[in-house]
DNA sequence: CATATTTATGTCAAATGTGACATGATTAGA
DNA sequence: TCTAATCATGTCACATTTGACATAAATATG
């Protein structure tokens, strides 16, 4: 089961879709938030793998849970460099993040 | 000609290289350099081919000239999230910002 | 060579991102 | 069910990033 783009961002709770135009969202900024979204599901796919709880890799990357739950969330107030250093905290490499980013897993 | 990798960040200006331990900088903190300067590079190339100056470019991203100056250098004052987000606005997708991280072109 | 255009570098106030905390919601195990 | 662990969400002081400015250095153009 494959989900489009309009419904992997509202899942994300992005409400673009039917509500697309509503929230007028530039194609620029939409790539960003799916580039986000991506990194995200990465990171959450990676720390599941090694069985951390979000409170084992927070400590692990000097952050807190909170913030690594807004990251898994995709939240808009998390940037992609904190994204990207996470995966690399976590063992991913460069063409990992790379691969992570081309999109649609 | 290819440069190395200690090569390639010494031209930045990041003397790593000789004195690599000097800087510290653990093997997470180099590989967050290595995609910024890859992504810097990027962005100079690309805006080089559509043959604008540093100033044009700045206008089409609502920033300023000494900003972008700053991004081509892989200056350590600009976000991973800046650079791809003028990537996007300079016609980059994700393939192409996943391709500039992946390293090495 | 002038001098005009482009690019580099330093600084700073305002904007944005961050860790930490509190606390609510969800899930897991008895 | 209880209840303990994990995850989600809101808030905020503090930190980092940002655009803008000034100005120097480099590069083109005559």
């Amino acid at each position: 089961m494959k989900l489009t783009k309009r419904q992997r961002l509202e899942v994300a709770g992005w409400k673009v879709g039917t509500t697309a135009d509503f929230l007028q969202l530039s194609p620029e900024e939409v790539e960003i938030i799916e580039i986000r979204l991506s990194l995200s599901k990465s990171l959450k796919q990676l720390r599941k793998d090694k069985e951390l709880s979000q409170q084992e890799l927070a400590k692990d990357i000097s952050s807190s849970q909170s913030r690594v739950a807004k990251m898994e969330a995709g939240d808009p107030s998390v940037s992609i460099d904190l994204l990207i250093r996470s995966l690399l905290a976590l063992g991913a490499d460069r063409k990992d993040i790379a691969l992570a980013i081309s999109g649609d897993l």
